[in-house]
Parts: C-alpha cells; structure tokens; sequence
DNA sequence: ATATTAAATAAGAATAAATCCTAATTAAGA
DNA sequence: TCTTAATTAGGATTTATTCTTATTTAATAT
C-alpha cells in the first residue's frame, strides 16, 4: 500500500472523514485504473476487507464523484464505470466490446477550449466538456509505446 | 399521423418488417423529441396502443438501434435515453437536472473531424465522435430564436 | 486520554430499469 | 392463400443501484 498517505491526503483535502472504507474504495479505483464498475471495486475490496458492504461502496463512490475525486465514465451499455484520473482528458470507446481507454491530447483540448471561447453557446455556461471517440481498437489490449505519436493511451 | 410513410419507409429501409408496433415507437421516439427514455416512450404508445408490451418497447427501441435508425444517449444518471435525430450533431447537458438538447454546430464539427484526419489515433478506427458538453441553461426551457447566433438548440 | 457528536457504515430489504422466456401471432414473400 | 421466419404479449426474472435503520466510528473539544 505504497500510496497510502496520497490517499489519506486526498480524502482530507476534500474535507472527508478518513475511514477504512473510503481509503479502500478510492485505492481500488485508482489501482483498477482501467474505468472500473462498481462491481469491480466491490470484489477488488472483498480480498482485503471482506466486510465493507456493498451499499457502502456504491455511497462511498457517490461521495467521492460528488468531491470530485474520481469521475463517473458515460457509456452507452447500462452500467456506471468510474475514473480516478483527474487531469482533463477524453476517452476512447470500443463499439463492440466494452473496452474505454483514456485519450489524453492536450493539442485537442486546447483547440476545443479555443474555439468554445470564440464560439460561446448562447445562455449556456460550460463547466466540462467530454468527447466520446466510439470505434474500434486494432490491437490487443497491449500499451501503445511509440514516443513519437501524438496521442498517448493508458495501458489496459 | 401525418409522417406515416417516412415512418413505414425508415423500417423498409432498414429491412425491418413494418409492424404495428414498430409504427408506434418509431414514432414516439420522433414525436417526444427531447431524448425520451424508455419509459416516456412506453407511457406515450400506452395512449393509442394500450396493448403494446413493455418488453417489445425496449427490443424495439434496441432494434432500431442497431439498424441505426435512432442513437442512444446516456446520461450520468442511470436511465438510457433515445434520439431520433439522424444528422451528426452533439448534446448540452445540464449539470443539475436531467435536461438534454440538442448541439449542432456544422463548424465545430467539421474541425473536429478535421483535427482528426491530421492526428491518427494509432491502432484505432474512429466511427463516431460525441462531444458532451456539460454546464448551466441560463434561461428556461424555450428555443433560442436569435438568428445570428452560431448554434441550434431544437426546443425542448 | 476521554467524552461528545455528527458522520459513516453494515446488512439486507426495496426499487427500478432492462432483459429473458415461451407460446401465440403476424408480416412478407412464394 | 399458404408458409415460415420474424415478431410480439405477458409476465417472471435479473441486475444495478438505492434506501432504511440501528450501530459504530472518526474527529474535535475537553
């Protein structure tokens, strides 16, 4: 648990109450770094805490996307993933399997940041902007490791 | 019923036997047209076809899905949305309720599929591009009707 | 260190959206 | 009209998530 006082560090600069449970739950998320369900926190904890109930995951997880510590992943299958990344990025979506993968490609963000701040939406104030790249990935779930291309993807 | 035959003529389309019920979700998902769940898209067929089944309304509205027909949006909340607009276009989201427009922005669009012609993501073909953009209405629910404004927002 | 107290949790019941199942029905082509 | 594969009704079922309440606990003040 080598990351425990950025952790613990984390959860009081959002003001919260250190309990085991929320150090597990934000350690889960932030170790299953590939957008996990809630489901996949509540079995990545059951091996260490067997006893941290399910609701309290959900509500813990709540919590946290309320404080803005992780975030909440949009897809269009029915289940709620969750982000512990917090710089702004995108994410790219398989449209057959249920593969996300981050996109981080700050020549882009910066792009759209320009062109929303010449192009206001009228009586609309923007507070996030996400784009969804939907296609499909044309390798197996391996690490991208060419330094020169533009975009970097977290491995899987 | 007046777009009959561009309802019948959509599922001849997409090779899907014209039925009944087919007619009726296909044109509850144009009539409610601000992004209707499932349940709305129930409520407003139970009116004229009270004997249309739930389950059907779902499979139906999955069918069309696939065949492209309509897109689903989801939400950061839990429930699946549907849009009937078949044009390329994005959503403002509000960050507090569960309103959802429509975002079209030909200019915006056009750079992006631009930026991304130039920028290749590595081993991933691109089908589709979302954007979300998340934020404040600023008014209440009507259309904007400012004709030299730069974007469109059907009314809700 | 201890007491206080508001906040957090366990446990599981409850809810709600969506899916699944099967027999019966129906649309479209022969 | 007949045939057949596709579609639907109806309802049970599943699954993700939320809710409820008594109990416990972390942080603060004493």
């Amino acid at each position: 648990m080598k990351n425990a006082s950025e952790i613990t560090s984390k959860l009081s600069c959002a003001r919260l109450k250190i309990t085991p449970q929320r150090i597990a739950v934000l350690e889960a998320v932030m170790e299953l770094n590939n957008h996990p369900t809630a489901e996949k926190v509540i079995d990545f904890i059951k091996a260490n805490h067997p006893n941290i109930a399910t609701g309290t995951v959900y509500k813990t997880l709540e919590t946290f996307v309320e404080k803005g510590l992780i975030k909440k992943v949009k897809t269009d299958r029915d289940i709620m993933r969750y982000d512990a990344m917090t710089v702004p990025h995108h994410h790219l979506y398989s449209s057959s399997t249920d593969r996300i993968e981050d996109f981080i490609d700050p020549e882009l963000q910066k792009m759209i940041e320009k062109y929303f701040n010449a192009h206001k939406i009228p009586n609309f104030k923007i507070e996030d902007i996400k784009l969804q790249v939907i296609g499909e990935f044309l390798t197996e779930k391996k690490k991208v490791t060419n330094k020169n291309q533009q975009h970097e993807r977290k491995k899987y």
